[in-house]
DNA sequence: ATTATACTGCAATATAATTGCAATATATAT
DNA sequence: ATATATATTGCAATTATATTGCAGTATAAT
């Protein structure tokens, strides 16, 4: 198995999702970073997002619109996309793991994604004016 | 409001999804309708999914990985997403219309998306080889 | 210190979808 | 049938998101 580094972008990025409760996309993340290592590239972020997402130390969060956004490993748990700016906020809704176990006939169930989508607070409150 | 036409190439399309039970993608869309009309556009392509979408025509199905999918207007259902060939199938689960009531506070939910992702009945056999 | 190789920055490329524009087709009014 | 307003089209360029090849660099083990 390929040994892996700890270099000073990846831990960057590390850090910043574990100080974190929210959602940052890869492009926020490669911004936000850039204050600390600003030759830091896109690539990198997206490669090392990549590497910590399979490695099971963060969660990619694919969701049905707009870009991948990541989280730390907290508990499994559902998410609520704003349709107009495209955030993404936690959801108070019980994990349902019954659901991996539903496999349409000759189907191998890995996994599901759940996502409620509508206006988050503020877009709901700047639409009625 | 808008006017709209009975174009040529809009009822190619609308054919097409009306008469399968399949779940195309723009792109598969564009390449069947080629063989009949082959001066379409994968613009218009795209253009005619909106108008049919918006309309509530036909269901845009956005996927968490890969192209969005397009379905004729049945009664609303839930998915299952392959994640080697990203083909999609109807899944035999109820449809849960409480979920669009669950609203984050001082969010609007207007709809939810439940995906099942795994592997399809092709690629779970060819896995096994 | 030395060294193998995982990782980086950069630029190019891939994939999915949208858009500006001049030309065309459709639906309506005549 | 004919004229006309405009929705739609094809084309190519553009946007958004993400991946990748490559030569050089940094990490961690020796």
């Amino acid at each position: 198995m390929k040994q892996s580094r700890n270099t000073q972008q990846r831990n960057l990025i590390r850090e910043l999702l574990d100080n974190n409760y929210d959602h940052f996309t890869a492009d926020e993340i490669y911004e936000i970073i850039r204050k600390k290592n600003p030759t830091i590239s896109r690539g990198t972020v997206y490669r090392n997002l990549n590497v910590l997402a399979d490695s099971g130390e963060i969660r990619r969060l694919e969701m049905p619109i707009g870009p991948d956004h990541y989280d730390c490993m907290r508990e499994n748990h559902y998410h609520f996309l704003c349709s107009k700016c495209n955030c993404v906020l936690d959801v108070d809704l019980d994990y349902n793991t019954t659901l991996n176990e539903v496999t349409p006939p000759g189907c191998k169930t890995e996994y599901h994604r759940l996502v409620l989508i509508g206006l988050c607070p503020r877009c709901n409150r700047e639409k009625e004016a």
